[in-house]
Formats: structure tokens, C-alpha cells, sequence
DNA sequence: GCGCGGCTGCGACAAAATGCCACATCCCCA
DNA sequence: TGGGGATGTGGCATTTTGTCGCAGCCGCGC
């Protein structure tokens, strides 16, 4: 395998830390920026060719770094992996040189899967099974939960979905696959 | 102003006839395409400068289509719209060379400024509301069906849901938010 | 102490979605 | 001309929702 630089760039630290030790166990080698600065820095003494980046870093544009990104270099792999993630953003990142767009959550196997379609275009077959939709729900509803501290009514409403039925998707257990 | 020819390729027949109407007036020089196997034939004797695709052409793929226009010429201005409208079909689109991506309903002028808008100057802010649940699982299902090549039973397999049920969620329209 | 607003858990019931089986077509031939 | 797989559809039995309503708690200001 060729060296894999990853550069991650997403405000959430947390984030980072857990998706950056997940990825050094698959091969890749890589650094953390929580914002663009931060990213330029490391942009200066580093070559990348991957990077993973957030469309929202704190009040920052995703969009933004990925123009910065491709500046650096043509042959950096970009893929954009986003909670806010939306149509128009998308066909943005698309036409600004990032290779593909995820929205959080997504198993790490479909980011490497992701960055390795392609790659001297030997296709890679779709993974044999993926996270059920009721598996990727339930984890979004946790994610979506924890920003509002747990509160189910306010996390109810930001999701546009009733109350009662949020209550009723939280009380179960989580699907296993 | 110079030449514009467009070819409109969608199977609503009623829908064509309007949005070439309006752009007639707006001088655009329209054609029609209710299938993929018309836009072919219309394309042997004529050159468009612009395209308008819908994503689902009856059982056909726009996707196909933006491929068969691109292949025609690589100076076409190749817009999707859709009512069915994903992130991933909209990465897809974009890759294969569609300049924009639209949804229906949407308003002529956007289809206008659309064509008329030069490289990405776009500021697209990333949304502030949190998708649905619903709206998740919708752009999952599209994006699994694109690495299945359309293959709605293999979709379903390794989801691990009935295929039955696919098959009723992706008939549905994608819910707005 | 008291009322108010917001959050939570939960029962009940109708409406909608899903799981599952069956069948008729098609299409392809790795 | 056969077999295997994919697809579209209809018809149920089950589950899962959407919705209301009600009661209990808690924090806060008066």
C-alpha cells in the first residue's frame, strides 16, 4: 500500500480523536486540525493524500477548506463527511474537487471504502452488508440527542418527529446489525 | 445572446410541454425527449448547448442519460431536476458532468440563473436544522441502491430488510426536511 | 405557598407502514 | 428451452406510527 497522509478537519474533538485512531488501525497515517488555521499550519510542512473534512468547522466553511485543500494539492483525496449535510453543499464539494460526500453517521468502513473506489479504478465491491437503517437511525437519534443534553422533547422537535415516537425509538435497544 | 439549444429529456409529457413553453419565451430553442431512446435519435441531428434531465425517465435512469449527453458533447450545460432528489444521485450527477442539480418543484428562474451561473462562486451555507429521520434513511437508501447499480433486491439483502419494503420507501418522494 | 411552563412517562386507539407470501413477467446466459 | 434472478403488484396479518390526554415533577418568580 502507498503511504496514506490524512489530514482531519472537524471542530468536534472528540470526533477526531476516535475516527483518527480507527483510521492509524487501518494504515492511514494522520493529523487533526479543529479548524482552518490549524489545517494551514499543517498544510505548510505536510503533503496529504487524504483528507476527511467537516462542512460546518465551528463558524468556518467546510466548502472553504476544501478550496484551500485542492490549492495544495490536485491529488489529495477529499472527502467531505458532514452532520449538515444538504443537496446544494454537496454539488458545491462535488464541483470543488472532493470525491465523494458522507453524512455522519457512517461506519468507517464506508469511508475507506469511499476513498479506495477508484483507486487505480479497481472497482470494490459493495460491502456485503451495511448498517441496517434502523441500526444508522437509531445511532443519528443518539448523536442528534446528546446536542440537546439528553432533552427528548427539544431533540423531538429538532428532528420534526413526535414526541411520543422518539420516546417509544429511544426505549428500545439498539439493533445490532 | 448566443445559440441556446435545449433538449428537455423527462417522461412527464404535461411537465415538458410547460417548462418548454416558459423557456421558449425566455429564448431557449427546446426539444423534447419523453424517453432516453427519443433523446438519442434527436441527438444524432442536433447539438445542444443545454440540457434539462430528470432523474427517473419511467424506468429509466437520468443518470444514464447525463452519461449518453456528456459522451455527445462536453460543451452541453447539463441540468438535473428531479423530484426525487439525493445527495448521492446529486454526487453521482455532478461527477459524471451535470453542472447543477435542481428539485422540483423549482421556479424557472432558478433553472435560468442556474445555466447562467459561471464556475462556483456559489456560497452555500450549510443548513441549520438536523434531517429528519425519514430524510436520513431516504439519502442512505439512495446511496446503497448507487453502489448496488440499481439493484433494488441486492439493496435489500444487504440491508438486511424485505425487499418488498424498499421497494414501497423508494417509491415514495424523499420528504422535504 | 401557589401558579405556570416545560419535560417526562405512559395508556388508548386509529392510521399508516412493514413483513411475508404468492404470482406473473422479463431478461440473460459469469 | 431451461433455470436463476430481478421486478412489479396484490392481499393480508402484524407492528409501528401519529395523536390526545392525563398525571407527576421540577424550577422559578410572585
Amino acid at each position: 500500500m502507498t503511504e496514506r497522509h490524512l489530514l482531519i478537519i472537524d471542530d468536534d474533538e472528540a470526533f477526531c480523536d476516535i475516527l483518527s485512531r480507527t483510521l492509524k488501525r487501518r494504515g492511514f497515517d494522520t493529523l487533526i486540525a479543529l479548524n482552518i488555521g490549524a489545517a494551514r499550519d499543517l498544510l505548510r510542512n505536510n503533503a496529504f493524500s487524504h483528507a476527511i473534512v467537516d462542512l460546518r468547522i465551528g463558524d468556518e466553511s467546510g466548502l472553504e477548506m476544501t478550496r484551500i485543500l485542492r490549492t495544495a494539492s490536485r491529488e489529495t483525496r477529499i472527502l467531505i463527511l458532514t452532520g449538515y449535510a444538504s443537496i446544494a453543499t454537496a454539488v458545491e464539494a462535488i464541483k470543488l474537487g472532493a470525491m465523494h460526500y458522507l453524512t455522519k453517521p457512517a461506519a468507517v468502513d464506508e469511508i475507506v471504502a469511499a476513498f479506495d473506489s477508484n483507486e487505480g479504478d479497481a472497482q470494490v465491491p459493495p460491502p456485503e452488508t451495511s448498517p441496517s437503517p434502523k441500526r444508522l437511525e437509531w445511532e443519528y437519534l443518539q448523536r442528534v440527542l446528546l446536542e440537546n443534553h439528553g432533552n427528548i422533547s427539544a431533540t423531538a422537535r429538532q428532528l420534526g418527529m413526535h414526541r411520543r415516537t422518539l420516546q417509544r425509538k429511544l426505549a428500545k435497544k439498539p439493533v445490532r446489525h
